[in-house]
DNA sequence: TTGCGGCCTTGACATAAATCAAAGATCCCG
DNA sequence: CGGGATCTTTGATTTATGTCAAGGCCGCAA
């Protein structure tokens, strides 16, 4: 694991942590809580940074605390392919699995909440909450990759890019324990070229997209990061989604 | 659940089924597999049925004996897209889910091994094997389906035919425990048609890339759904995978 | 203040795959 | 044994998106 040492960075305890209530140890009690408290430590990164090459050992498992990071896959001529948006409460790391599948990649300044892998291994055995928690992340986390299936394989690009923005919307709704619903406002935490990745796009296709929904009206940008979305639900018709949102993801 | 009435159906004891070693049961002890025994009921489908509409209620969890059905996808105006194909001793069904997110479609003649959805619950609570079987098996299908988004994002069309085949091939080597290597012979479970909608393909692009690939010597085609992988590794280069097919899937 | 390096945008053109269209296999049912 | 229905193949053409290229914006360091 490539480690940035850490810069100054907020450790609260559990009961304050930001996502208690959405990550791993949420289904945990007080006593639960407190052998994960002892195993804890945070690490931070920038954005930018490589936290984890596909094929690294990984000695760790750790909560996003907050920030964004990827997992891409790299093909042998370099083709490249997001598979995965982490945002805060997201887990990162199989117990059980010796080395990492993907990359992971800080794409904004991130501060983590990390286990050595083995004393975490051990700590789930003893503790059902911790791995029922994790089936059901596993589970939100398999729909998550089905739905962007569907954009990969089926959506305009037009659509794809909706998509994004609604998800990113949705989830900063959610960090803030709001409903995504009427006007918004958020940053992306992707460069252009990170959310062609994750599209399955050209960034130059990504760029054209983003001013045609800027030229409709659909979004605002201040800048090439802040967005506001003037009426969630006429962003959802442009992804294509027939559901309205459905639940927090 | 659209249920066609029993056709004659081999119902073997748990001991001899024949993805004893792979399903969720895998890991259950005697006794633990005795609870289920008495539970489990078998079901079978004819290839094209539905067997569960998207939004259905979900009285069921099952496993896949012998056939294959597919997870799939539709947006309202009918751009379909297939987010899981499932094999022998995969499983369907969320533990704690109500309702169906996709149309589970029967593509080949198919057994299911059933469980009523409450006392498998039930079970599964006073059973931590298969909690953490089915936590492996989740953890697997992110896997597959990561793997898939890669290529629904970035493959070319004859990069995606011969991933599938190769999957295909690897897959059911799997059910009949041998290594995939060498030369392979196997079936399609799929019409053109699902194999596009898998692909995120037109269904005359697959068909033109099978031939393609048949021209070219990579397969070998016996009728339309018989087919010969004279070079299991040639196929592999074929479909742009830098693994040489890693673990059984 | 200036110049440099990352990003991003926009334009012109190329191309892989979609769409539209027709006809060839197969299979099944009467 | 014949006639549809379903599935598949192949051809001609269109189109969305990729590729190549140029230049703009902005922050940062000298």
């Amino acid at each position: 694991m490539t480690i940035h040492e850490a810069l100054p960075t907020a450790v609260p305890q559990c009961g304050a942590c930001p996502i208690r209530h959405r990550a791993v140890c949420a289904r945990c009690e007080a006593d639960e809580l407190a052998a994960l408290d002892a195993l804890k430590f945070y690490r931070s990164f920038e954005a930018g940074q490589t936290l984890l090459w596909a094929g690294d050992r990984m000695e760790f498992v750790a909560s996003v605390v907050s920030g964004v990071a990827t997992l891409t896959q790299v093909m042998e001529d370099g083709r490249t392919q997001t598979v995965g948006l982490l945002f805060p409460s997201d887990f990162v790391g199989r117990p059980g699995r010796e080395r990492a599948p993907y990359n992971v990649i800080a794409t904004t300044d991130l501060l983590m909440c990390c286990f050595r892998k083995k004393p975490f291994e051990e700590l789930m055995a003893r503790t059902p909450a911790i791995g029922q928690r994790l089936l059901e992340m596993t589970l939100d986390e398999l729909d998550a990759a089905r739905e962007w299936m569907l954009l990969l394989g089926r959506k305009t690009a037009r659509e794809k890019i909706a998509s994004l923005m609604a998800i990113v919307a949705r989830r900063d709704a959610a960090l803030h324990l709001r409903q995504p619903q009427g006007k918004m406002v958020f940053d992306l935490p992707l460069t252009r070229e990170a959310m062609a990745d994750y599209l399955g796009l050209t960034l130059e296709t990504v760029s054209r997209q983003i001013s045609a929904l800027k030229r409709d009206g659909i979004i605002e940008l201040e800048g090439k990061r802040h967005v506001t979305v003037p009426d969630y639900n006429r962003l959802l018709e442009e992804a294509g989604d027939d559901t309205d949102g459905g639940f927090v993801g």
